[in-house]
DNA sequence: CCGAGAAGATTAAACGATTAAGCAAATTCA
DNA sequence: TGAATTTGCTTAATCGTTTAATCTTCTCGG
């Protein structure tokens, strides 16, 4: 069916060793032969079978790709952008659902393994830790995990909420989060708590462990701005201000994290910190491909975060008229 | 380092093809030695190489998932059933975003293909139309899409909100759509207005040919529902209805499609209508795994979609207590 | 008691690439 | 000129399975 390697050896009169090497540039070729072997190649349409080189060279150009439930619209965004950096290299993506339970993981990496990932990116649960592995591993998750190769900067993302809160005068926020388990939540809140101004003041509240109190009651305890740990957060807390009655921002903020693929279309635009996922994405894939190449992986990296300033804190003129 | 075949025949004294006839039960092994191979195999902790296997048999076990721009949380959700259902038999499944153009597309497809991809399941990007391909192929799309194997009952899904809308009384309805090229899109607005009672009218407006109207101008031409495509769009058409003061579902009404992991999370709780993923990646995976058995295609299936009454239509007497 | 057929195993040839080793012929160097 | 080296290509082994073909040894019917 599609030319294999004897093909071309056979059309051209010499043998499959001399074609391969002519392909690959590796062995002892003459330069004449090898632009016509390379010319036949291309006219033949040949493409090498990744199947039998695999087996041959025990690298199959596919890497792993563990994410937590996808229900979070983070990891997608992420999925695509590690995808592209691995298109770009040529390589493939496995993907693997870890959801639910720790042993998910873990049998998620192992049947990765099994079905050829040369090495695994893993975003990992909440408060797991990865098995030891036959294969390179890049981990992406908080830049205070220990083990984690590359991750956004959350402490900044926090420091630059936080700041951009106090340059529009608030001086008492309520910090919401999910879970107090997640990493990068917590870096995140450590990061808004360590860069109020003097004059400032915030309380944590996790909703894992306690309800959010109504709107009402919010105002009515002095904040002035809701600082939410992911977008995802950050949305239902907006809309519940607004089905309130509440004006947004003009009467309470919101904040939140991640801009995710809502976040620019809700009215108003909700102001939240970008993580470069290319970078993040490049940066795993780079680490996976080092340590492949027997070269010691590189040392774990943060990659600094973007402020985007939005509806839900500024008081854009044309607000009403946004998409 | 991993054990071979050829570890467990030595280890028994018998030789690789009948560990492998027992392991496979394909050829003669009788009964006694068939199970003693297998308990020194999972004494050993073997595990076929895939690798060797796929050049062997053609086979590699792992199917390809195109999609369409991740951006839209649909279809993460879709890739978690496919792998879900890939998982369950076994099987892997190798990522590509098809993101730009149809060449792209093409690409994305061809490079599947290459990197061994047994079969593919691709949502194609609207519009466009699908190579010939060399390997089994299921195309999730619009049941009005020539060449569709599976896909939710998009006209169902527009009748039932219809439907939901005239039993709350609307008689005037504006639907909004985005794209008129999307078939899928025209097939949930061919639901809605086919579906609208003797009393009703309705006026479809396509964002991308028209801008939409104020929230005012909305309710000035006596619109008392808006029906979106998409939660997608929905979810703005919500936001800015509430930042215009609006009270929803009281004034107006909205409802989405596609029940977006934020849609159950707003305020008030969007009606929207559910697909049922599950359904549909276990038909597009049969197909496939169908025609790789040589079997015939299954004849295109469409799957019926629930609706889901929240708070945007139904005035919740505890809708502010939500999450 | 013999031939046919089945049962239970083995042998060896694939699958399609990579790559170490080998072998002429051409080139270099003294 | 002759030995040493380099160049250019071929041969053949290898990766780990699967599977068709074969080969014994039994079993059983007539």
């Amino acid at each position: 069916m599609t030319p294999k390697l004897e093909d071309i050896a056979r059309a051209m009169g010499v043998s499959k060793a001399t074609v391969s090497n002519a392909l690959s540039g590796k062995g002892r070729v003459s330069e004449a032969l090898k632009t016509r072997i390379r010319d036949e190649a291309a006219r033949l349409g040949y493409a090498p079978s990744v199947r039998a080189r695999a087996l041959r060279t025990g690298r199959s150009g596919v890497i792993g790709l563990v994410l937590p439930d996808i229900a979070n619209p983070l990891f997608p965004a992420l999925a695509q952008s590690i995808e592209a950096a691995a298109q770009a290299r040529g390589l493939g993506v496995l993907i693997a659902d870890s959801r639910g339970t720790r042993e998910a993981q873990d049998k998620a990496l192992r049947r990765l393994l099994r079905q050829g990932a040369d090495g695994l990116v893993v975003v990992p649960r909440r408060g797991t830790k990865l098995p030891e592995l036959t294969v390179p591993v890049a981990v992406i998750d908080a830049a205070s995990t220990p083990g984690n190769t590359i991750s956004a900067d959350h402490r900044q993302g926090g420091a630059l909420i936080a700041g951009h809160l106090r340059n529009f005068g608030h001086k008492n926020i309520l910090i919401v989060g999910q879970s107090r388990s997640s990493r990068v939540q917590r870096d995140r809140v450590a990061g808004m708590t360590g860069a109020l101004g003097n004059d400032m003041s915030a309380r944590v509240l996790w909703l894992e462990e306690e309800p959010l109190p109504s709107p009402r009651d919010i105002l009515a305890q002095g904040f002035t701005a809701l600082a939410a740990t992911s977008d995802l957060i950050a949305l239902p807390l907006l809309t519940r201000l607004q089905a309130a009655g509440l004006k947004v921002p003009q009467e309470i903020a919101v904040t939140g994290f991640d801009n995710h693929a809502f976040s620019a279309l809700v009215a108003p635009g909700l102001t939240t910190v970008a993580q470069d996922l290319g970078a993040i994405a490049e940066g795993a894939l780079a680490s996976v491909l080092a340590q492949l190449d027997a070269n010691p992986a590189p040392p774990p990296r943060t990659v600094p975060v973007t402020l985007l300033p939005r509806g839900t804190t500024i008081n854009h003129p044309n607000t009403e008229t946004c998409p």
